[in-house]
RNA sequence: GCGCCCGUAGCUCAACUGGAUAGAGCACCCGCCUUCUAAGCGGGCGGUUGCAGGUUCGAGCCCUGCCGGGCGCGCCA
């Protein structure tokens, strides 16, 4: 079922269409003047300029037409020629029982269904995550889940880093240091059999800790060790060649890294439905190379084998997309085109969705060029979705690279320390017991994260300030989930108390503002999906749990009479619904009591 | 050097594809708890949207040029 805006832009587009305007110029939008309307259209101005008539006549004339409406309460023409609209109270009551019940508690799903792919998060074998990693997977998931919202069929997938040259100094290191490990691994690059039980045993000395600490000092070393760089080389040939032992080691780090992410991704509210990686479209290259070569798009050039993608009336010099290096070996260029062709033979998505760093986006500037020239993918449907960085309070960006970075599960505790505290000091969730006031904790301090992150435009860069986010007063993760709770808590008083909900019927000015504000999740989470932009969906939440605490503070529930009760009670359960909704397409959820 | 992005209130950020009086939060000031969770609500203060031109009925948004900041420019990923 369609918002009023969308009902409302039928009639005015009719009332265009009847005037002899052109009927797409009927479009309505919320009000910018909430104090003169509820609605407007522009219409008549672009409509005289074209026709060059004067604008306030079109409008009347139009607005004359709506008079009749039984929606429109009021409809005026004010200014240069807007006509605003006043819906009446009935159809917002209406629209507000159409929320209440509906299963998208307001949004409308897209009208073509599409395969849709998201590939965001990009953690690495042997690193856990950090900082750096927090947007990529905060953006990607929510993303991710209003695409799903809204009816497409989605898959989210990690993109794991797990292959290369960073493989080959882990398998070194890690031999160097490991006598038990390195004997196995030479049993069985000899082809000797050994116990799976043993290799299990052996190799289970090392965790990701243990991998973490390794690799900086390795890539340190490589850096200044020739010898040990190209020794690092070789073990990398090696894997790649699935030299046994190698490869079996390499599993081990593959395994014990993804269960470690798992389990730090899920504790963010983020879940993969795929963990592809790099080494899991290693087989595609060599053919795709010959095809890519047989379509005469390579080119030799110093040595290397690359991709012109330059175009006719390209302002900037792109540079080529490298396929082969003059050694021999695959680019990470190589690989997203690889990861393009795997896609379209397994799920062939109408749009892939990379979400990553703003700066790599002349990287798949080129890479997309590419696959559109070798046939992997339409020209379109392969979209970066870039995000800025996100800054220290001293306006540098966190590293992403190399250690001495924050890491991401002590940044969820630190935030979780500060949501205790803050309980605490409110003397909220004293009633409860230990596990559900830690349940809590971290509902906040997952809430404070994502909510600072996703609040802002995907694109800007913004400053990770730990201290604000989670100050937990005004615009802010823990302020949602202060309203959905306090709704919570009233609903149940009414289930105790056995007072039910009844039909909703707008009177108030609270309870119209609420009611508008209901109104306008579709035309938000239509916003989100198009633009790839979350923030959206995020001041929708906040302007909601604004309208219902307004509401709140000036309409009574419990105390009013019976039918104005059941009404407020019904519109508080679909806010209750529509906010839960909306928290969950950002990627966290409210606790039931706080 | 070439190219991309950004510059909005003291601070952190928005702004529905060019519309009315540029909005929130924080900070600061003033009110509101014997009644449903005050992590709340109401009110106030705060702007030449970096600068200068241009396009038009109308520009934070489009164009040009400056100033300032960030980032990217084939054999790392």
């Amino acid at each position: 079922m369609s918002d009023l805006k969308r009902g409302l832009s039928e009639v005015v587009a009719q009332a265009f269409a009847d005037a002899g305007l052109p009927p797409e110029l009927g479009r309505v939008t919320a009000s910018d003047r909430p104090d003169l309307a509820d609605f407007q259209s522009n219409g008549a101005l672009a409509a005289a300029k074209a026709a060059r008539r004067n604008p306030r006549e079109l409008a009347t004339q139009v607005a004359e037409r709506l008079a009749g409406d039984a929606r429109i309460a009021a409809v005026e023409v004010a200014g240069p020629g807007f006509i605003n609209l006043k819906v009446s109270d009935d159809a917002l009551s209406a629209r507000a029982q159409q929320i209440a019940t509906e299963p998208l508690a307001g949004a409308s799903a897209v009208e073509a269904v599409r395969r849709v792919i998201v590939d965001y998060g990009g953690p690495n074998v042997a690193k856990p995550m950090h900082v750096g990693h927090l947007r990529s997977s905060i953006i990607g998931e929510s993303i991710k889940r209003i695409y799903r919202f809204r009816g497409d069929n989605v898959v989210g997938d990690a993109h794991f880093g797990d292959w290369g040259f960073q493989m080959g100094l882990l398998i070194g290191a890690v031999t160097d240091e490991q006598p038990q490990i390195a004997a196995v691994v030479e049993a069985l690059n000899a082809g000797q059999s050994v116990d799976d039980e043993a290799v299990r045993a052996a190799m289970g000395a090392v965790d990701l800790a243990d991998l973490d600490r390794l690799y900086p000092a390795a890539a340190g070393r490589a850096k200044e060790d020739i010898e040990y760089r190209e020794r690092a080389r070789r073990l990398t040939a090696a894997l790649q060649a699935r030299t046994p032992g190698y490869h079996r080691l390499w599993l081990h780090f593959h395994d014990v890294t993804r269960v470690a992410l798992e389990r730090d991704f899920h504790a963010l509210g983020v879940d993969f439905d795929l963990w592809k990686g790099e080494s899991d479209v290693e087989d595609l290259i060599d053919p795709m190379v010959d095809d890519l070569a047989s379509k005469g798009l390579l080119v030799d050039d110093q040595g290397a084998r690359i991709i012109r993608v330059v175009r006719e009336g390209d302002k900037r010099e792109l540079p080529p997309l490298l396929v082969v290096s003059s050694e021999g070996s695959a680019m990470y260029g190589t690989t997203d085109l690889a990861t393009i062709l795997d896609r379209k033979t397994s799920f062939d998505p109408a749009l892939a969705i990379y979400c990553v760093d703003q700066r790599q986006a002349d990287h798949f500037e080129v890479v997309f060029r590419a696959a559109v020239m070798a046939g992997f993918a339409e020209e379109g449907g392969l979209e970066h979705v870039g995000f800025g960085t996100m800054n220290g309070a001293d306006g540098k960006p966190f590293k992403t690279r190399e250690g001495g970075v924050l890491k991401l599960n002590d940044l969820i505790e630190m935030a979780r320390t500060k949501a205790r505290e803050r309980l605490h000091e409110a003397g909220l969730g004293a009633e409860l017991d230990a596990a559900a006031f830690e349940d809590t904790a971290h509902k906040v301090a997952v809430a404070a994260l994502k909510f600072a992150d996703l609040q802002n435009f995907r694109g800007t860069s913004y400053v990770f300030d730990l201290d604000r986010f989670t100050s937990f007063e005004g615009k802010t993760g823990p302020y949602l989930l202060y309203q959905a709770v306090r709704v919570k808590s009233l609903l149940r008083r009414a289930a105790d108390e056995g007072v039910a909900a009844g039909p909703i019927r707008i009177i108030e000015p609270a309870e119209r503002e609420l009611a508008l504000t209901l109104d306008a999740f579709d035309a938000a989470v239509a916003e989100a999906y198009d633009k790839k932009a979350p923030n959206h969906v995020a001041e929708h939440a906040y302007r909601l749990a604004q309208s219902f605490s307004r509401f709140y503070a000036a309409c009574p529930i419990m105390g009013a009479e019976p039918d104005v009760r059941a009404s407020r009670l019904a519109l508080a359960q679909a806010m209750l619904r529509q906010l839960e909704q909306a928290l969950d397409l950002l990627g966290f959820s409210a606790p039931e009591r706080m």
